[in-house]
DNA sequence: GGGGGTACTAACGATATAAGTTTTAGTAAGGGC
DNA sequence: GCTCTTACTACTGACAATATCGTTAGTACCCCC
């Protein structure tokens, strides 16, 4: 039974400690005197974790979640969607050099009035663009040009730093030994708004040359104005002038490289030979990227031969060494080893290397040359895909390949070549509407001039990318989209598009980048190591600073269009050989049909637009390795991501990812942004950096078992066999029974849905085996993200440690440690657990692999062999994984001193329970859930199902029919994932089709299943009610608030909110703050989906930066179970920052907690004290707290009793107030009164206040009341009254005693 | 002995209609009756068997029956407040109450096939049955589907239409009216219309006041002469008015399926002519047509024009297209997919 | 020359579509104590 | 008379989309005063 000292007595004995906190005090010193060891010595961050710092900022009166900051222009929804979009077309037109149009699209930019402080930024792109393209011919040009403009058309718009950024760049570009020129310099340098060193921060802008010319020619800037990362750069150039300056460079003399201070002499002419050989094959084989790829190319020719030196230097054996000498190092013919043969198992090598010297010297090459790889892996996707169609296409030339089976690639060869001019002449005719732009519009046809209009609108974007990449782009995602949204043969139309599109779009970012980036460094060529690293640091610099520079993003619309465009293009050119039959003379007939197709089907009666690929086309596609048009943004990475630092810093090298996956929600990124900017949230991004950078590698023997599986074609545990064709049910006779016809219908809905998602799992497997395959013997990272509760993910989505047992299985630490004795100990219990076995001491686990020691040897020897003991386990490749491990382990003599690479994993017992139990204090709760010591792990579902069992029993006991049948049938199976789900909220109906699943396995009749599911259900979720009587006061209590207030009104509420009368659109949606905290924004809002015309048909989209009404019917249902993935996800946070500082290798999959064997012990001590430090302050208390906070002030509408005297009042009031406006006055005239009121008394004039405080509103009224309790009313009838009363929520629920420290030594927390 | 008929007053005091609609005159039924003739059909009305589908209250089948004495009168009512005031009323009286529910195919099979408490008389699919009828009340929007599968079932010929060409008597609510009886050309012609055309020959017998002529047919009101009876004469008052309709069977072609697939595809391009509409019917299908069809004015005609002539011709064009696509293959499977990226 | 009105068009909103029907919550009524 | 249960009807975001039509708002042009 719970025992009640009630939350009050608990909250005063809390209530200093809050105190103090809520000020902020650096007083505070951490709870953590209890545990002196080192958990809480994080200096600054301490007890409060993020979560004051982070919540006053978000609730600090200076922020508005609807400001541009997050791109939207003020809180008017409309202008901001139209910066929006100026914007984006604006950066088009630059890019495009439609210089004109981004000049007029500058002037409507800055005719929005809440975007008038931020409009230089615009005006600055504009003008670099201009300065880079050479648009401006002289330095008094440029001049007259930006006096002319923020003179006379920008009146109200000042330069700033960057603008003299610019100037000074553009005047560098002319002989700055001329007087003139500096002074020039001079002026701008005396101009600047914030000093010297912030016009020469904008390294994105300024070049090394540029420093070099202001600083060692001119000596007007000193060292020190520089910005860090450009310094070495810098002093590197000064000393290669001199020596230019000097004599000729001598080749020969440079080959001497060093490295880590070992210098290697090479054979000058050998390396000449590979510097030949290595140009050659680029020519051959890749294109080079861009015009001064060549200067890149010769670094990365030095740098090969510095890595294979470097290797080679290690004590490696004679094979090793042959492999590494004929190892192509040229990151860009060696993206990944697609060609096995070719290819060096880095992982291999690593694991040999004994020394610990060696090793690191090893890593360090190895990242050098994983570097140049990543980059060239982020940027070389298209350019592969397109060579290697064109080289199959060469070679069925060069055979005479005629065959109606063409390869895949040569047609998709031959679609390209069709594509291209099309797309050229596009492209042409789209700037031959902008010439006529310029020169004002004349007259034409009728239809062209549509068709001009239209260009007018996606010509800017049409003309960002090369057509052949476009091409190419087009092709690979419809091919990749083939059989998704559930049509058979085809996509959704809308769906494709929008992908080409957005593929496009990114298409851009990246090129953009890399041609800032070589533009910005391309003084730097030919240099020695050393300066690499330097000038690694240097542009990553640059490229953190162009990526969260970057604000824009193409509107949905855009991508639509361009997307439309491009692939009715290809509609109109991709043919496919078909075969057909002749109805009348039954003879095969042959001709030619389009590959792709745009037609429509129906469902539930609305349409859906979808392109149909070619049935021959789509059996060539089953049979094809798709791998290569998987996009690199979605790949593992070769170096360890980028670390997070701000809300947009982070991951991939080129790509820009934000730390919150948002679907289109601003208001969230507004909320991430304000506390991102204030460095609130540095805990999180430790904890995610951490996640980052755990090197991973795929562990080659058991992809080679999955290989051989995967090739046989067969179905193989949770790998789907290979399927030939979808084979439908004829139809029944016409006259059959209308039974029959929906039976037949229903029966292939079934047989298309099987096929697809076996199509579908067996291509995601096929995904992962591909990339498991070219990062064999690679060491590679995960890059991850959260989702809106805080929960992190990597983003390569294919290949990663979150997917299903086999991705599980593939993956290793790159890192190996010794096992030691408790590493031994804990790899047998993981073993134990992964077959199920998880619920036995932990002694006893080690038993369970002790007793299957020779099934282990089997397995891990002969894993194929018919009925293997691992395939009997609950997750058999992990299974098997770890039976090769041990057996490794056993062969030594001492199988302690093995170095293991396998994670172990710790797994909460139903984490979110654990969570409420904390919350709530449940004593029994607590205890079912491992929170509290024991010898052995308590089994939730084994107690829910006993608790049921009784419960049936005295059901039975009454004569319940049901109960006696079912009281026999209950395990622990049936109430499992009920009693999980529960926590997630799981509905009442959800969890009967749960149960259902379970039951229909004994009862055969179906509708009696279904009949006993639902009563059983009811009573598993009183007993499970029971049990966490505390978590589910809570988990009610927090229903409660969220449905208030996502039905509450803020008081600066839009007018436009009151368009439905007295039935207001609510907008508030549920927002809090993590521990660590970060800002929780519920994104659940009602979707605006709009009508978008395209070329092909009309599509169906939403504006991602619309401002809509909450639904508050998904706020509610979703916030219990947010609230605790956001804790389950802090505390997760904590434990990988932790693990991290303490020099761990961490992985987790949301509450699975892996590290190397040798640390689980470490590791749960960790995460139990993690889990301590977040439950130490009553969460749920500083949550209320922070709800009155934030929505002080707002108001909710009720009913009342028109009898009542309140109600007497507010009419009496009302009246009044129809009185004085003329007209009948509203709930929104009530409530800006109210907002009057309210903010009069915060007025710093004592009169005012006064004023206020004798003021009477309709909602003060209420207020003096107190509780409208007694006279509130359910009924919306005309008895009633609606009315505006305070938000107010209700009262936290008791808590129970239990004690969260009492964890610390509750060794099956985890486990 | 005339079966007791009770009136508006009465019958609108039920608790629930349940989204139905009723016409309660007594009177009026009458005089629909006596425009509709249905001695035409039924030479001898006492031989006929009448199965009355949601009846309700059952006002009209206690009309019906005291004035034709049909050989057997069933009436199939699944809503309990209805059924209450049947079995009130008519248990024991010649008036068969089944409580089954209408929507249900099996509701039908059981009641003919395993109870044989109602089996109409086989007649061949080639003129109207005469001695079975079908009476219904659709009028809950929500029935709307079930109509339009009843009126796909005579195409069929199956569910009560394997007995024949049997006539029915819809209530309908005016807007499934609208959408059924709508001709070529029209705002709201739709596959709906075009499978009325193909399949019967139907007849607006009476409909609701304050209906607006203009969106049926501008020559149906002058050639149906519809009675036009007045909403106050129905319960509940509230909600769009209703219509009923005469639907005679009659014989159609039987290739259903391909001219399913053709009829519905191209009336989503209802606008387009139909040399571009058609490319939507398959991978090639506009050479395929554009070869195919002689008339080259027929090609520059909109889908929405066509009658089901029109339909048939191109219907059977597409089926003697070699690389037609699969037709069986034109659905959806469930929303699925879509993970977090 | 200016203002007002008209004509045209873009833009937005509404509606029908097909044809097994579908959750889920909230409210009203009814029945049992 | 009260509370609890049941059943019906109201939700509709999964008409998880699109073609078409009608209306409105905006703009340009012309004519008249």
């Amino acid at each position: 039974m719970l025992r009640l000292p009630t939350r009050t007595i608990r909250k005063s004995s809390l209530i200093p400690k809050r105190l103090i906190s809520l000020k902020g005090s650096h007083l505070h010193k951490p709870a953590s005197d209890i545990f002196s060891n080192s958990s809480s010595s994080n200096s600054g961050v301490g007890q409060s974790l993020g979560f004051m710092k982070s919540s006053q900022i978000s609730m600090s009166p200076g922020f508005d979640p609807f400001d541009r900051s997050h791109a939207a222009a003020s809180n008017q929804t409309t202008q901001s969607r139209d910066v929006m979009q100026l914007w984006s077309l604006l950066e088009a037109c630059i890019c495009s050099k439609y210089y004109n149009r981004a000049f007029s699209i500058l002037q409507s930019l800055y005719m929005v009035g809440s975007h008038r402080p931020y409009f230089i930024d615009d005006y600055n792109m504009y003008l670099e663009s201009l300065v880079e393209n050479g648009l401006i011919s002289s330095i008094n040009e440029l001049d007259k040009k930006l006096s002319d403009d923020l003179q006379n058309t920008f009146k109200d718009v000042d330069y700033n730093d960057r603008t003299l950024a610019i100037m000074v760049h553009h005047a560098l570009k002319y002989n700055h030994f001329q007087l003139e020129t500096q002074n020039h310099l001079k002026i701008y340098f005396r101009m600047s708004v914030r000093g010297i060193r912030s016009i020469l921060s904008h390294v994105n802008i300024l070049t090394i040359s540029d420093y070099a010319a202001l600083h060692a020619d001119l000596k007007m800037i000193s060292l020190n104005d520089i910005p860090e990362a450009m310094k070495p750069l810098l002093e590197n150039k000064a000393q290669e002038r001199k020596k230019l300056d000097r004599e000729k460079p001598d080749m020969l003399e440079r080959e001497k490289v060093s490295v880590g201070g070992n210098s290697l002499d090479v054979d000058p002419r050998k390396i000449e030979a590979d510097h030949n050989k290595c140009i050659f094959s680029l020519d051959q084989e890749v294109k080079p990227l861009e015009k001064d790829a060549a200067t890149l190319k010769a670094v990365d020719t030095l740098n090969m031969r510095v890595v294979r030196h470097a290797l080679l230097g290690l004590s490696l054996n004679e094979k090793q060494k042959e492999q590494i000498s004929k190892f192509n190092f040229d990151a860009n013919s060696n993206l990944l080893n697609v060609d096995e043969k070719k290819s060096l198992d880095f992982f291999e090598i690593y694991r040999s290397l004994t020394t610990e010297e060696d090793k690191s010297k090893f890593e360090k090459a190895l990242d050098d040359f994983n570097q140049e790889r990543q980059r060239a892996l982020e940027n070389r996707a298209t350019d592969a895909a397109k060579e290697r169609w064109k080289h199959d296409f060469e070679e069925a030339k060069a055979r005479g390949d005629i065959s109606i089976e063409k390869r895949l690639n040569v047609k998709l060869w031959e679609w390209y070549s069709a594509m291209l001019p099309l797309v050229k002449e596009e492209v042409k005719l789209c700037s031959q509407v902008f010439a006529g732009y310029a020169n004002e519009k004349k007259n034409i046809l009728k239809m062209d001039a549509k068709q001009d209009k239209a260009r007018l609108d996606y010509g800017p974007y049409l003309s960002l990318v090369d057509p052949e990449k476009m091409c190419v782009i087009t092709i690979l995602e419809l091919l990749k989209l083939n059989s998704t949204g559930g049509i058979i043969e085809g996509m959704r139309t809308a769906r494709a598009v929008i992908s080409v599109g957005k593929a496009i779009e990114m298409e851009f970012r990246s090129e953009q980048l890399l041609k800032s980036e070589s533009q910005a460094f391309r003084d730097l060529g030919k240099n020695s190591h050393e300066l690499k690293r330097y000038l690694q640091r240097a542009k990553s610099t640059f490229r953190s600073m162009k990526i969260e520079e970057n604000k824009i993003m193409w509107p949905q619309t855009a991508r639509a269009k361009i997307g439309s465009i491009l692939i009715s293009m290809l509609i109109h050119v991709s043919k496919v050989e078909v075969e057909g039959v002749d109805p009348v003379t039954k003879q095969k007939v042959y001709g030619e049909a389009p590959a792709f197709a745009h037609g429509y089907q129906y469902h539930n009666g609305s349409k859906l637009g979808v392109l149909k690929i070619h049935r021959s086309l789509v059996h060539q596609l089953n049979g094809e390795r798709l791998v290569a048009s998987v996009q690199p943004q979605l790949l593992p990475m070769l170096v360890k991501p980028r670390p997070w630092k701000n809300w947009k810093s982070g991951g991939y090298y080129y790509t820009q990812s934000t730390l919150i996956r948002s679907k289109d929600s601003p208001e969230q990124i507004a909320y991430l942004k304000a506390v991102s900017d204030a460095n609130a949230i540095d805990t999180v991004y430790n904890g995610l950096n951490v996640l980052g950078e755990t090197p991973w590698t795929v562990n080659r023997p058991l992809f080679e078992v999955m290989s051989r599986v995967w090739n046989s074609g067969k179905q193989f545990l949770d790998i789907p066999g290979v399927q030939e064709k979808l084979t439908l049910v004829p139809p029944p006779p016409r006259e059959a029974d209308p039974s029959v016809h929906r039976e037949w219908k229903l029966k292939n809905k079934e047989l298309a849905n099987k096929f697809s998602s076996n199509r579908s799992t067996r291509c995601d497997s096929n995904y992962k085996l591909e990339i498991a395959r070219a990062f064999l013997g690679e060491k590679f990272y995960f890059p991850h993200n959260l989702d809106f509760r805080g929960r992190a993910y990597p983003l390569s989505p294919h290949f990663n440690h979150l997917g299903n047992d086999m991705s599980r299985g593939l993956l290793l630490f790159w890192n190996g440690k010794r096992l030691g004795p408790q590493g031994l100990k804990w790899l047998k219990v993981h073993l134990s657990n992964l077959f199920g076995f998880d619920k036995a001491s932990l002694n006893e686990r080690v038993q369970f692999a002790d007793e299957h020691v020779n099934d282990i040897k089997q397995s891990a020897q002969d894993p194929l062999r018919e009925g293997a003991w691992w395939m009997t386990a609950e997750k058999p490749w992990q299974a098997l994984a770890t039976c090769m491990e041990l057996n490794d382990a056993m062969k030594l003599d001492n199988p302690e001193d093995f170095i293991s690479h396998q994670p172990v994993h710790q797994d909460g017992t139903c984490n979110g329970l654990q969570h409420y139990a904390a919350l709530g204090g449940d004593i029994d709760g607590a205890t079912q859930v491992n929170l509290v010591p024991n010898d052995r792990p308590q089994d939730v579902y084994a107690h829910v199902a006993k608790l049921v069992i009784s419960r049936l029993q005295v059901a039975a006991a009454k004569g319940d029919e049901l109960a006696m049948i079912l009281k026999d049938k209950i395990t622990r199976k049936v109430v499992k994932q009920t009693v999980m789900t529960n926590v997630y909220g799981v509905t009442y109906v959800g969890a009967t089709f749960q149960i259902d699943k379970q039951l229909s396995n004994i009862f055969e009749d179906r509708k009696y299943s279904l009949e006993l599911s639902k009563y059983l259900t009811k009573h598993v979720f009183s007993a499970v009610r029971e049990l966490f009587q505390g978590a589910h006061l809570i988990q009610d209590w927090l229903g409660e608030c969220s449905k208030r207030i996502s039905k509450s009104i803020r008081l600066d509420v839009d007018e436009k909110s009151f368009k439905n009368g007295n039935k207001p659109d609510f907008m508030t949606s549920v927002i809090w703050t993590t521990p660590l905290g970060l800002p929780i924004v519920q994104p659940y809002r009602e979707t605006n989906k709009k009508q978008v015309t395209t070329n092909l048909q009309t599509i169906f989209i939403s504006d991602p930066f619309g401002v809509n009404p909450v639904n508050a019917r998904r706020q509610k249902a979703g916030f219990p179970p947010n609230f605790i993935h956001s804790l389950d996800a802090s505390h997760m946070l904590l434990s990988a920052a932790e693990c991290g500082r303490h020099g761990l290798d961490f992985a987790s999959v949301h509450d699975s907690y892996w590290t190397h064997a040798c640390d689980v012990d470490k590791m749960n001590v960790f995460l139990r004290e993690q889990f301590i430090r977040l439950h130490e302050v009553d969460l749920i208390e500083r949550l209320k707290d922070e709800f009155d906070e934030r929505y002080r002030n707002y108001v909710q509408i009720a009913r009342v009793e028109r009898t009542s005297e309140l109600a007497k009042q507010i009419i009496a009031l009302r009246t009044q107030l129809s009185k004085e406006l003329g007209r009948q006055a509203t709930l929104a005239d009530e409530i800006y009164l109210e907002k009057r009121r309210v903010q009069m008394l915060q007025s710093e004039d004592p009169q005012e206040k006064a004023d206020a405080e004798k003021m009477v509103t309709t909602v003060s009224l209420v207020e003096a009341i107190g509780s409208i309790e007694p006279i509130e009313s359910k009924k919306s009838d005309a008895s009633t009254l609606v009315i505006l009363t305070p938000l107010r929520l209700p009262q936290i629920p008791p808590k129970g005693n239990f004690d969260v420290r009492e964890l610390k030594n509750s060794k099956y927390f985890f486990s | 002995m005339p079966l007791p008929i009770r009136n508006y007053a009465q019958l609108s005091k039920i608790k629930h209609f349940y989204g139905s609609k009723f016409l309660l005159n007594e009177k009026i039924h009458d005089k629909i009756l006596d425009k509709l003739k249905i001695e035409k059909t039924f030479k001898n009305p006492k031989e006929m068997k009448v199965l009355d589908l949601y009846s309700g209250p059952g006002q009209h089948s206690a009309i019906f029956y005291n004035r034709y004495k049909p050989n057997q009168y069933g009436v199939m009512e699944s809503r309990p407040d209805f059924q209450k005031i049947l079995k009130e009323q008519y248990e024991g009286s010649p008036i068969q109450i089944f409580a089954k529910d209408p929507y249900e195919w099996t509701s039908y099979t059981d009641l003919i096939d395993s109870e044989k408490r109602f089996v109409p008389e086989k007649q061949p699919h080639e003129s109207l049955n005469d001695k079975f009828m079908v009476i219904a009340n659709l009028t809950n929007s929500a029935h709307e589907g079930l109509l339009m599968q009843w009126f796909n079932c005579i195409g069929n010929t199956n569910w009560l239409q394997r007995f024949g060409y049997v006539k029915m008597l819809l209530w309908v609510p005016v807007s499934s009216a609208i959408k059924l009886l709508a001709a070529p050309g029209m705002h709201m012609r739709s596959k709906c219309s075009v499978v009325r055309e193909a399949f019967t020959d139907t007849n607006l017998v009476a409909i609701s006041n304050g209906i607006e002529k203009k969106l049926f047919d501008k020559n149906l009101f002058e050639s149906n002469d519809p009675f036009i009876f007045q909403n106050e004469d129905t319960y509940p008052q509230r909600g769009d008015g209703i219509a009923l309709l005469e639907v005679n069977p009659k014989k159609h072609i039987t290739d259903l399926d391909n001219w399913d697939y053709v009829t519905k595809h191209l009336l989503i391009l209802r606008k387009t002519r139909l040399k571009d509409a058609v490319e939507s019917l398959g991978h090639g299908a506009k050479d395929y047509f554009s070869q195919k069809v002689e008339d080259p004015t027929f090609l520059n005609k909109y889908p929405v024009d066509l009658t089901n002539e029109d339909f048939n011709y191109l219907t059977n064009l597409f089926n003697l297209w070699p690389f037609k696509p699969d037709i069986y293959m034109d659905f959806i499977d469930i929303y699925q997919e879509e993970g977090m990226m």
